[in-house]
DNA sequence: TCTGGGGTCCTAGGACCC
DNA sequence: TCTGGGGTCCTAGGACCC
């Protein structure tokens, strides 16, 4: 079979959670708007116009509440199941757009393109990007690449210097190719971050084109296996496989920071029992079994003392039981618990994760107990979806303490509404 | 006073074996 | 008492992503 070289489209969202809010204000655009993350912490969401304030991705709301207030900006709490309402009807258009998607994040898609009759890329994904604007009201930028790494790159660079335009390629173009990487700060190459990039500008690599630059085993010396494939990656030779989709996911996480630090073991107890509790439920929801249940505990990032720790619990047989998983992560939570250490965050993570049809009995499993514990957790599920809440609990959840869950005083009025239930944006 | 949550991948190093 | 190399498997933690 003749490999046909393959073509890759990354459409991005911009400013995504803010471009939502935007389409039940109109009123908001070419306004500074922030979207704040789930305790109002973080900023997580900025319009164009809040970043031009100086404010940065991800920074503590409280350090820059004052220059916001100063510009004038609109602030919402995170309305995340209505972002992923709209993330879904986008993800809809662009298959209808190509067979080949890869969902790579709630805002951004990979297409493979190589096999559509295309003639010119930045025309065609211009067009893309007006039937997504026209159907959603979200504006997104399209860059299209012989690489992933190339594509995330070209989005990038026709989002930051000309939004209008849409759309930016380098496939077969080495000439715009070079354009474009000499123009990228090699902190922006996906997959250089924050450890890797001062290390390489260090060493005078301070644009994506030197980074492309440099050999193979220089890369692999001063990287990892990883950064060798982006090198290759900025080369226009892909090594970051597309993804067709429907390849499981690994771990199932649930971590909460706490709204006080925790030294009570009883409360952090709780806090644990309920994380596990939460996964196992969306465990049970994808039809999987756990393996392993990670349980973690640490301080806060800002303590004067530091501390954390994290241990695994083996699950014999593999299960999605409630019960089984919760005294598992409370196993760990003993062995990684320090008395001398206030906490201010936990988390439990889902390991070694396969389908439940798939279920290996070893000879020591007693089948009936089993499904009589499988057939409880069905119950427990059905009753908790027919009345949209938790109502039934785990004792070791302690839920009549709960001091450990963090307010949010900063919400801003949410909108309700699902995204099915608006008019077309004409 | 106040610093998110959910993921993946890679590596170093310990335990264990011959 | 001191002294080896080579291999596997597992886990904790780092780095990165959105």
């Amino acid at each position: 079979m003749a490999s046909l070289k393959q073509v890759f489209a990354l459409v991005d969202c911009n400013n995504f959670f803010v471009s939502c809010e935007r389409v039940f204000r109109p009123d908001l655009w070419n306004k500074p708007v922030a979207v704040l993350s789930n305790n109002d912490g973080c900023i997580v969401a900025r319009s164009n116009e809040v970043k031009a304030l100086g404010v940065p991705m991800g920074v503590p709301y409280f350090k820059v509440k004052e220059v916001l207030a100063k510009g004038g900006a609109t602030l919402f709490s995170g309305n995340f199941p209505l972002y992923g309402d709209f993330s879904q009807r986008v993800v809809q258009l662009l298959q209808e757009a190509c067979p080949e998607v890869e969902v790579y994040s709630v805002d951004e898609s990979f297409l493979e393109i190589s096999t559509l009759p295309i003639t010119d890329y930045e025309a065609w994904g211009r067009e893309l990007r007006q039937k997504i604007m026209r159907a959603t009201g979200i504006p997104v930028s399209v860059g299209i690449a012989p690489s992933k790494t190339l594509a995330k790159a070209a989005a990038d660079f026709v989002k930051k210097t000309d939004p209008e335009r849409g759309a930016f390629s380098v496939a077969g173009s080495d000439e715009a190719r070079i354009e474009l990487l000499t123009w990228l700060p090699v902190r922006d190459v996906w997959g250089v971050g924050w450890a890797t990039a001062p290390k390489l500008k260090g060493r005078g690599v301070a644009t994506g084109y030197d980074l492309s630059r440099v050999s193979d085993a220089w890369a692999l010396a001063n990287m990892t296996i990883r950064g060798l494939k982006t090198v290759r990656e900025l080369r226009g030779e892909s090594c970051f496989a597309f993804e067709h989709g429907g390849e499981p996911q690994k771990s199932i996480m649930r971590t909460r920071s706490f709204g006080h630090t925790v030294r009570n073991y009883y409360e952090i107890e709780g806090a644990v029992a309920t994380f596990a509790a939460q996964a196992a439920a969306k465990l049970r929801q994808q039809g999987e079994l756990a393996g392993g249940v990670l349980t973690y505990v640490r301080t806060s990032k800002h303590a004067a003392v530091q501390g954390g720790a994290s241990q695994v619990t083996k699950l014999h047989p593999a299960s999605s039981d409630t019960g089984a998983i919760i005294s598992a992560a409370l196993k760990s939570l003993e062995a990684v618990h320090d008395p001398e250490f206030g906490y201010k965050k936990a988390g439990v993570v889902l390991l070694d994760l396969h389908s439940a049809d798939a279920r290996q009995l070893s000879f020591s499993d007693d089948p009936t107990r089993i499904d009589r514990a499988a057939q409880l957790m069905q119950s427990v599920d059905s009753l908790n979806k027919k009345f949209n809440t938790r109502l039934v609990r785990h004792a070791s959840e302690h839920i009549e303490n709960e001091k450990w869950r963090s307010k949010r005083e900063l919400r801003s009025p949410a909108y309700t509404t699902k995204w099915n239930e608006l008019r077309e944006v004409s």
